[in-house]
DNA sequence: GTCAGGGCTGACCGATCGGTCAGCTACGGT
DNA sequence: ACCGTAGCTGACCGATCGGTCAGCCCTGAC
């Protein structure tokens, strides 16, 4: 029962937002009631928060991983893990993308900014350019929003492409 | 007054998004009182629809220009006007962004799905392939979120490097 | 002086929000 | 047979939401 309410709330809040999405809606989608929802969680946010631990632990682990590598290295292996991610998390990165200015707060969320900023920083290759941190800022969002989005593909072609596509917008030689 | 309270509005909704933003909070920055918003806008999503207003018939002019044109001239003259264009709104791009799902019941952004997909055929060359539709949607997303984003670059550099990275994701040949 | 009306406001409204609480039901242990 | 408890619920709460309304203030026309 938990795990059908987590599942519902994840589909609504990937859909309407955080604050777009009522108890109530949860409540419904999942066929219980309202109180029924604060038994098994504290809080609306608590939902929230554990419906966003794992990635966010994810991504955490990605960076930590990327910390201990320079160079082209970092680039390919920043490329290859955070596309994994979005696409296993991609309702996820849809929550977190649409209303991340004020989840930055939650003390779940509060490792994102770093492991963000760290995963760009992998992304540039190290590199301080202006040019390079733009690059790397367009990586990182248009990875989430396509995956964020129903282009209508398979998923090892969606995967594949967003490999390519990033490499090149980074204009990082392709094997 | 009205482009006071247009202005706080606007800057509100793209930090707090939409739905987070009350009439209440928009009233406070822009130093009136809540009923005086509803003199000058008649409700909140009248406010909303006058923000958005401007971009919806730049993004939609953009399109009908985009449509009469093939080939590599479709792919730059897009990049070119797609990345002028997110610049130009880049605070409209982060409301859009954010609760997109929600306001495509409003009429005045009726016309966006329509002018975006114009925009990502022009993106993709005109080309049916799944890898074309994946890279022109990372482009759309990558420029928007990477606008959106207070990246401390100089703004002829970003839209150069907008222009360019988007160029590169596209595997269009750079002049 | 006075009157009309645009700009603006405080007080208020119904609806909906997240959250609380007493109590119901079903069931496993003893 | 009895009881403790986990799972769940309807009824209810205060807060806040978007929106309404009667009326105040100020200014320009006459």
């Amino acid at each position: 029962m938990r795990r059908h309410i987590l599942d519902s709330a994840l589909r609504l809040f990937a859909e309407h937002g955080f604050k777009g999405t009522s108890l109530n809606d949860i409540a419904v989608e999942a066929g219980c009631s309202k109180a029924s929802l604060l038994y098994h969680f504290a809080g609306k946010d608590a939902i929230l928060t554990e419906l966003l631990t794992s990635p966010a632990e994810g991504l955490s682990a990605l960076s930590q991983e990327l910390a201990v590598l320079d160079g082209d290295q970092a680039v390919e292996a920043a490329v290859a893990g955070y596309v994994g991610l979005a696409m296993r998390f991609h309702l996820e990165v849809k929550i977190i993308f649409a209303e991340l200015p004020d989840m930055l707060g939650h003390p779940v969320l509060a490792v994102i900014p770093e492991a963000v900023g760290e995963l760009a920083d992998a992304l540039a290759g190290r590199s301080e350019e202006p040019r390079a941190r733009v690059t790397a800022q367009m990586v990182i969002g248009g990875v989430a929003v396509t995956v964020a989005s129903e282009v209508d593909v398979a998923r090892d072609t969606m995967r594949t492409e967003l490999v390519r596509g990033a490499l090149r917008t980074l204009g990082h030689p392709t094997s």
